[in-house]
DNA sequence: TATAAGATGATTGTATACAATTTACAGAGC
DNA sequence: GCTCTGTAAATTGTATACAATCATCTTATA
């Protein structure tokens, strides 16, 4: 992911292209979990045959952001409490692991710090604008941009499939509204990377986490759940 | 990745069938770096169309153990030195999670560790018989296994998709040759491992890493690496 | 009326056909 | 002899056709 783009990806930037439209309905919770994705449906919106469309799903769910349930489709996933506290377990181990990278590389990339505060300063936009949707966007691609300075491709890959993960927990167990990721939060941290400070870097994500955390419903007990995931809520036709 | 196997799963089976058969190939160093995959030649040494080829090389190319040239096919990746870095880097991040995790769970999952006794055997034995190939592949099984022990569905896709690898690094930069995952490394890690040590686990691991990565001649310069790297070798057809 | 069986339609899973692109080779020109 | 160009073969990329499976609705029966 993330290719040089001039060279080679001819034809596949249009699986690209649908990836992305669908990656960025699952983060800006357009698309909810569980909703199914018909393949016809989904063919004649991006004007391509079920081949590219399967494909895409396929790519998705590698990426456990999708489920194939054979013979019945693919739908948007719905991670249960298990699988939510494995996610976020494994995104916090990326994400400090990243930051340490970025803080080590600080002084080699400093150029390359300002599309993050664009994105702080494009989410104070939207967060003005109560563009709740574009505005967690923003701030999962801000994870996104960090991973990518990080320098290293795997670890930008594993957090890739995380962030629509995380946001497919959010739809489902926040219990405690409060703006999402914090800005002032990716400010702070920011600063800190550029100063090349790693310790408060990883402390600073470590606290930004544990935010994100404590605003959700994560005890098995039914009662304190978000309703929409006692209730079924299979409704949500694909894309349109 | 590693599904219950019972439920479900209908056609999946194949395509399962035939990614394993590849991953295994390139584990045991019988798919070198660089080797081309023919789809038509795979379709028909599997017996399918190359509808179901084309599913596992892109899940292969996912994962980033095969690569996809526009219009020419799919390739066994060829790490660079760049490329190798970041995977060993990212390998041990992982590798260390997941002994802690495997660590601080000991007690619940004491009747687990009997696989990871049997892969040890098995190494000895192929070992023995100077089996290279096989002995390689188990290696890379007790790493695998250790993952799904750990617990975290994620951690062990990440890995899933690092040893393969790892083993093309191996094949493409090993200076020295010698026992590869020295077999006493995963019996006293094991034994850390159960008595639930997670600090002397990790200690173990990451030395058991120093040691792979000491065989390898990963330094820029050309005279240092593999011969085999610096001369072309894109001769072997695939699979038969 | 409730239930179950069967038929019908809708949707996925796989194979194949066709188009687009690349590669290999032969021959002309220098 | 070498390079360049044009044509043919091979291979990938996409769409479509067909088979298998599942969901739904109708209808017969108790």
């Amino acid at each position: 992911m993330v290719e040089p783009k001039s060279t080679r990806q001819k034809s596949k930037t249009q699986d690209q292209h649908i990836y992305e439209e669908i990656f960025d309905a699952i983060l800006e919770q357009r698309l909810w979990p569980g909703t199914r994705l018909k393949e016809e449906s989904l063919g004649e919106i991006f004007g391509v045959s079920r081949t590219i469309i399967r494909r895409t799903l396929s790519r998705l769910a590698h990426e456990r952001v999708a489920v194939f349930e054979p013979n019945r489709g693919a739908f948007v996933a719905e991670p249960d409490v298990s699988d939510a506290r494995q996610i976020l377990d494994a995104r916090r181990l990326m994400e400090l692991a990243i930051v340490e990278r970025v803080a080590e590389r600080a002084s080699s990339i400093k150029g390359e710090f300002k599309k993050l505060y664009d994105l702080i300063e494009q989410e104070h936009k939207s967060s003005a604008a109560a563009d709740k949707g574009t505005a967690i966007r923003l701030s999962g691609e801000f994870h996104l941009e960090l991973a990518r300075l990080s320098g290293n491709k795997l670890l930008e890959g594993f957090l890739h499939s995380l962030v629509p993960q995380t946001s497919l927990i959010i739809a489902l167990y926040q219990a405690k509204e409060g703006s999402r990721c914090a800005i002032d939060e990716h400010s702070r941290l920011l600063d800190a990377l550029k100063l090349g400070d790693a310790n408060k870097a990883r402390r600073l994500m470590g606290e930004h986490l544990d935010h994100i955390e404590e605003r959700l419903a994560l005890d098995e007990s039914p009662g304190n759940r978000n309703l929409a995931k006692v209730f079924g809520r299979r409704s949500n036709k694909a894309g349109a």
